[in-house]
RNA sequence: GGGCGGAUAGCUCAGGGGGAGAGCAUCGGCCUUACAAGCCGGGGGUCAGAGGUUCAAAUCCUCUUCCGCCCA
């Protein structure tokens, strides 16, 4: 039977490229600006040009495209913005490493030339992730594909720096902030990534000044007591209260320094006394802003001394810290040494230890901007699915701090303020600036410094529709129905988006933000490029199809848990695809005599388990269509699954069968077969839109040339028949159980088996009657027999159903051991539940308490048990005899 | 230290107050004309432990143990 038309097992190498290209050229997924639809509109995460898609993409992005191609199909004009980030200290990374290799240096190509080479590397490599993404399917509308550090991007940068300074939110000064002595750069709180390690707390001896005696100071960085200015306890720390106001003697350097009290001082670390280090430490930052204590910078930009550190100058900081406690060893002012757990920060992106210090660095008050930013949430104009993460959001925005914006690297927005050499004047402007508005000189510097990255993606949402333009995208698009994103960049990204979009846009980003799972490796580990543990998706493609790891993603994308995958998963849901395949296959093998016609379906005509499919079909639509709605795709997904393999195809199809081989019933199975198996391939393809694709290519009878713009299926309530599915939930279990019987005693498939089945009731007898010819079919039996009445016969096993007993002859066959334990055993289950339901049904307070409809169920339940378990009994007494 | 989440079949995980589920693995039988990437059937669980709330707890609450993550 296997002619031309369909190849024995799907193969998706041969379709998903040539179903991609043609959806891209039909422009299926730019919007069209139907003022009649409604409109749905999200933004890309935008991946790093350095990236290459790894597994948390292919999710982020299959979870996107499931949305965007369920909205498309529903009715919506869909705009999905792709593109990418220019990933700042990551892609100079990437560059420096390509300049390495040819013994070549950013600093000795100097900063245009170096640029000129950053850029031609985006050129060329930059474009990777954008058609990994084709690869994967998503649906994303390409003409709209921006990059942050396009013109007008850029543009919404200068513009947003300019305004946010005007309106006095954005200032220069020195603090102390994370420097990475690598990256040569300052880095935001959060790109500070903190790990217990082992180090060690040393006890140094600070002695009091004109007097005998010391206070003993703890550290875990003593490098830095040489840039200490005083030493600190708490005032309530009753040891120390007579030193208060003391002065002490710094070892080696021998400053003279004063001992303070301040209550944010922990009198349970080390001694209680600390040593106060301002230029290089956060907490003695505070410290001495409040007891205005001189600043000294004892270590500088590389990580080495500063000419402060006296005679340890111009040494590597760790370096220093050996030959510092040697030296302390021998003055007799180390009192002792203990390991200690220290809680190091290290650069996120190349992972040197970080060092806080002084600098000179660009801030954005963040305070004005968080505020509405949390009204926006705690009021639900933002919604966080699922919800729990809305406190980590707020417990973030209420005690955020100010924004470390500038960057010491040369890739990047730079940021638009020149400095006048002539008169001093400092110029912020929106354009490049030749002259100085003061005085006129030409004589001007920029500054040297360039934006944080997460500074422009900030803007993402309205600067790619075109901002601060009127632009049609954004009066139409903006805000977006939805950001889909993970939790780990919920204050590097989505936080920042919302206090920027509220104060430019005056107006939410997004409705939604959906925050699915990480995917980690195995030891439940982040994967990312830095630790070199990514599992590539592209690899899964290649060896098991988009389809099948897009339909895996999704199904093991449960809501609040992180996904472990595995490629075992993978393989298993390729089997699925494949059975898609198949049962398409089998649809068109037996529609190949049928034509087309618009005549509307005569439901009432119908044979049983065509309304029962129908039935299913129905609750299916229902259920998926719910789970879309609350993003519980996993359940989506699962719900299409198991229609269409445990109902469609194990049921129907084989149903199918028996109707197509009588005229009377064919066509209109033929019909309910191509109408199911349609509707399915529609619920299906916003998961795996390759194979529905390809499978609606062959179809008759379709509404839309492409799946991929047919309407998604609708519910019929007329179709939904509970009592049909009772009903053919017993004929099922009557067809199981014949089954068991013969694989348990191993009779083959085909046989002259002659089955009794023997129930009270003639209504339900009469009704079978029309069964027969299905229940043999998939009982695989020669003859069914359907009585009122029946004695038993020598020879014949007995099986006890919810309606009904049925009666096996299995002559010479029968094991009389095994036939009594198997009821032995179903006795035994049977009896310890009745007793539960019993005691139950017995107790006066679930009679008085519980609801009316669930007494009436477990009463149902207990007569229904108690009902079986006679049978049993009574067959059990047979046997024995 | 603070917060969040998890512990359910051998493995990976759904479920979430009223008769314990899936996929994979396993065992037995089938090359049954869509599919052996398949079909049919079976076995397998004190739902981490201890208390509590409730007529009823795997599910809600508290505590304990272990694991993971985030923040300091």
């Amino acid at each position: 039977m296997s002619e031309d038309f369909l190849e024995k097992s799907y193969d998706p190498k041969k379709v998903e490229e040539k179903w991609y290209k043609i959806w891209e050229e039909k422009g299926f997924f730019n919007p069209t600006f139907d003022e009649n639809k409604p409109k749905f509109s999200m933004v890309i995460p935008p991946p790093n040009i350095t990236g290459s898609l790894h597994i948390g993409h292919a999710l982020n992005n299959t979870i996107q495209d499931v949305l965007a191609r369920y909205k498309r199909m529903d009715g919506y004009d869909v705009l999905w913005i792709p593109g990418t980030d220019h990933a700042g200290i990551a892609t100079q990374n990437v560059v420096e490493k390509e300049l390495a290799k040819e013994g070549l240096s950013r600093e000795g190509l100097g900063r245009e030339a170096f640029l000129e080479r950053v850029w031609k590397w985006k050129e060329e490599y930059g474009n990777k992730i954008i058609l990994q993404l084709k690869k994967l399917g998503a649906s994303c509308s390409w003409n709209y594909l921006r990059f942050t550090m396009d013109e007008g991007l850029s543009q919404a940068v200068r513009e947003v720096f300019v305004r946010l300074w005007e309106e006095g939110l954005i200032y220069k000064g020195d603090y102390i902030i994370n420097w990475c002595p690598r990256c040569k750069t300052a880095l935001a709180d959060l790109e500070v990534e903190f790990e217990p390690t082992k180090g060690n707390l040393w006890y140094i001896k600070y002695p009091l000044e004109g007097e005998e005696g010391y206070i003993l100071v703890a550290t875990t960085r003593p490098e830095t007591m040489l840039g200490d200015t005083a030493v600190a306890v708490n005032p309530e720390d009753e040891r120390y209260k007579s030193f208060i106001g003391k002065k002490v003697v710094l070892p080696i350097l021998e400053r003279i320094i004063p001992v303070i009290k301040d209550r944010i001082v922990d009198p349970e670390f080390g001694t209680g006394a600390v040593k106060v280090t301002p230029a290089h430490d956060f907490v003695d930052f505070e410290i001495a802003k409040k007891h205005s204590l001189a600043l000294v910078k004892v270590i500088d930009e590389d990580g080495k001394m500063t000419e402060e550190a006296g005679p340890y100058r111009r040494l590597d900081r760790f370096d220093c810290r050996k030959k510092l406690v040697q030296d302390l060893k021998e003055k007799g002012l180390l009192e002792k040494e203990e390991e200690y757990e220290v809680i190091l920060g290290h650069c996120y992106r190349c992972g040197t230890v970080i060092e806080p210090l002084l600098s000179k660095q660009w801030f954005v008050a963040t305070k004005p901007l968080a505020q509405p930013a949390i009204s926006a949430v705690e009021y639900g104009f933002i919604k966080f699915v699922p919800e729990n993460w809305t406190n980590l959001y707020f417990d973030w925005m209420r005690n955020i701090r100010d924004w470390c914006i500038s960057r010491q690297i040369w890739w990047g927005h730079r940021i638009p303020v020149w400095y006048c050499k002539t008169c001093q004047r400092v110029i912020i402007s929106r354009e490049e600036v030749d002259s100085c508005e003061e005085c006129g000189s030409k004589d001007l510097i920029r500054d040297e410094d360039v934006l944080d990255t997460w500074f422009s993606s900030a803007l993402w949402p309205f600067s790619t529709m075109g901002w601060p333009e009127k632009t049609k995208t954004l009066s139409t698009f903006y805000p977006t129905s939805v950001l889909v994103t993970s939790f780990d960049i919920i204050f590097f990204w989505v936080a920042r988006m919302i206090m920027m979009g509220l104060h430019f846009m005056g107006e939410i980003p997004f409705k939604k933000v959906y925050i699915h799972a990480l995917i980690r490796d195995e030891k439940g580990q982040k994967m990312s490029k830095s630790r070199g543990n990514v599992i590539d998706p592209l690899e899964m493609i290649e060896k098991y199809g988009t389809d099948a790891l897009r339909f895996s993603l999704i199904a093991l994308a449960a809501q609040g848990r992180d996904i472990k995958l595995s490629e075992a998963r993978i393989e298993g849901f390729k089997h699925f695809i494949n059975k898609i395949w198949n049962a398409g296959r089998f649809v068109l093998m037996n529609l190949k005599n049928y034509s087309a016609e618009n005549e509307e379906l005569d439901y009432e005509k119908l044979p049983l388990f065509s309304k029962w499919i129908l039935s299913e079909l129905q609750k299916t639509i229902k259920k998926v269509r719910e789970k879309l709605e609350e993003f519980e795709f996993d359940q989506a997904a699962m719900t299409i699954y198991h229609f269409f393999w445990d109902k469609f195809c194990d049921w129907y199809l084989e149903v199918s069968k028996v109707y197509l081989s009588k005229p009377e019933l064919r066509r209109d199975t033929q019909r309910v077969l191509l109408e199911v198996f349609k509707t399915s391939l529609k619920l299906l393809h916003p998961f795996i839109p390759f194979v529905t694709e390809e499978l609606w290519e062959k179809l008759l009878e379709k509404e839309t040339e492409y799946i991929i713009v047919a309407p998604f299926p609708m519910v019929k309530e007329r179709y939904v028949k509970e009592e049909i599915e009772r009903e053919v939930g017993l004929i099922q279990e009557l067809i199981v159980a014949i089954r068991n019987v013969k694989a348990e005693y191993n009779i083959v498939s085909k046989t002259d088996l002659k089955v009794v089945y023997k129930n009270l009731d003639r209504n339900w007898l009469r009704f079978l009657e029309e069964q027969v010819e299905v229940i043999k079919s998939l009982a695989k039996v020669e003859e069914i027999l359907l009585v009122e009445e029946y004695f038993k016969q020598p020879g014949e096993v007995s099986i006890v159903l919810s309606s009904g007993e049925l009666l096996i002859n299995l002559k010479n066959l029968i094991d009389f051991e095994k036939e009594i334990n198997r009821l032995k055993k179903e006795k035994e289950k049977l009896e310890k539940k009745l007793v539960y339901i019993e005691n139950k049904l017995k107790d006066n307070n679930f009679l008085e308490k519980a609801p009316a409809e669930i007494i009436e169920k477990e009463r149902m339940i207990f007569k229904e048990l108690y009902n079986r378990l006679e049978r049993i009994k009574n067959y059990l007494e047979e046997l024995k005899r």
